[in-house]
DNA sequence: TTGACGTGGCTAGTAGCATTAGCTATTATG
DNA sequence: CATAATAGCTAATGCTACTAGCCACGTCAA
């Protein structure tokens, strides 16, 4: 039996490019197993479980995601930078659809790692929302709606909710200058 | 073996109590059966499978959904109607959070009951975009963007997105804020 | 009252999944 | 070159969805 040359790491790559394939709800041990060319039980030599797995996706998919997110918004203030990051974001969710679905779940108790990414994340947005000159608890509640908005619209996107013919790219620029004039006119509360 | 009285109509109510309780993706045939008090086999009577299970829950949820909505809809114009509806759409996700989930994936084709449910809020949407004089290729952009942002808040806050001690209430309302500002200074493309 | 029939719930069995135990051959190290 | 660690294997367990076929309950007509 030559032996794979597998790792957690090669394991986790090959998921995630799975699960961008046939969904995140589609992982199994056994395909992604069969992906590596190897039998099902060998996978538990590298990996614990199938909830490990997934934490790994995860955390693989929120590296990349504050990598692009972080690259987008270098250099850049105000709606400039909300537009750069929003549609940083809107790309990586469409190109990477598994992976990005494995970002969503909050990190539990004794995922360091991953709520340690989710802040470096929270800390790009916030940079942003400086620029628009928001900061404490006005910046928590702006954090707020602009994830909520951003992650909904990719989120019905994914899941083909929008079924009119009208091009999904204009109603997503509606969505940045929707926030982009919220944030511009925010009300202290 | 006295009979349980079961019925296809029972035995999706249980499951869509039983989806509240522990989440959309714990939902099993086997767990549906026990709580009904009988052997798992015999809800194939009942439900073709456990896809078709899913499919009846969420057509119980649009159904609620969209009588919710209209009643919060009705008799309220602009920005009441926009609030009251908001409010009710939370309501919802947050009382019923496994029905939620259930009204999410769209209707795949030959599903035209679940269309029609479909359609059936779209339509109230519409009421209340027209109280901004918002029709055509506006009122549906603006639409999605209605959508994702009402969707990304309560799905984040449902999967602990939000870390953050600051009231979450107060990040709903900003967020209709957001909504009703930006309907009413929608400019039309 | 009785008896036949439709049907709801049952037991038994198949197949796929995650996971564990324990073997063997490969590979790295002394 | 020998030894120890370990990558991948087969085999086995238990859970899940789902099917086949039995049998008792309830119903409805004679």
């Amino acid at each position: 039996m030559p032996r794979a040359g597998l790792s957690r790491s090669v394991v986790i790559a090959e998921a995630a490019e799975l699960v961008d394939e046939v969904g995140w709800d589609q992982l199994t041990m056994a395909s992604v197993a069969d992906r590596l060319g190897v039998r099902l039980p060998s996978l538990y030599k590298h990996i614990g479980s199938l909830d490990e797995l997934r934490r790994g996706i995860g955390l693989l998919a929120l590296s990349e995601l504050r990598d692009l997110l972080g690259s987008a918004a270098i250099g850049r203030a105000g709606p400039d930078a909300l537009r750069e990051v929003a549609l940083a974001y809107g790309a990586y969710a469409r190109a990477h659809p598994g992976r990005y679905a494995a970002t969503i779940a909050a990190p539990g108790p004794g995922e360091d790692e991953r709520a340690a990414l989710a802040e470096r994340i929270l800390q790009i947005v916030f940079a942003v929302l400086a620029g628009y000159g928001l900061a404490g608890d006005d910046a928590v509640h702006a954090t707020r709606v602009l994830r909520a908005a951003l992650h909904g619209f990719v989120t019905l996107e994914a899941s083909g909710g929008f079924g009119m013919p009208q091009d999904i790219a204009v109603s997503y620029e509606c969505l940045i200058r929707t926030l982009d004039e919220s944030l511009t006119r925010w009300e202290v509360a």
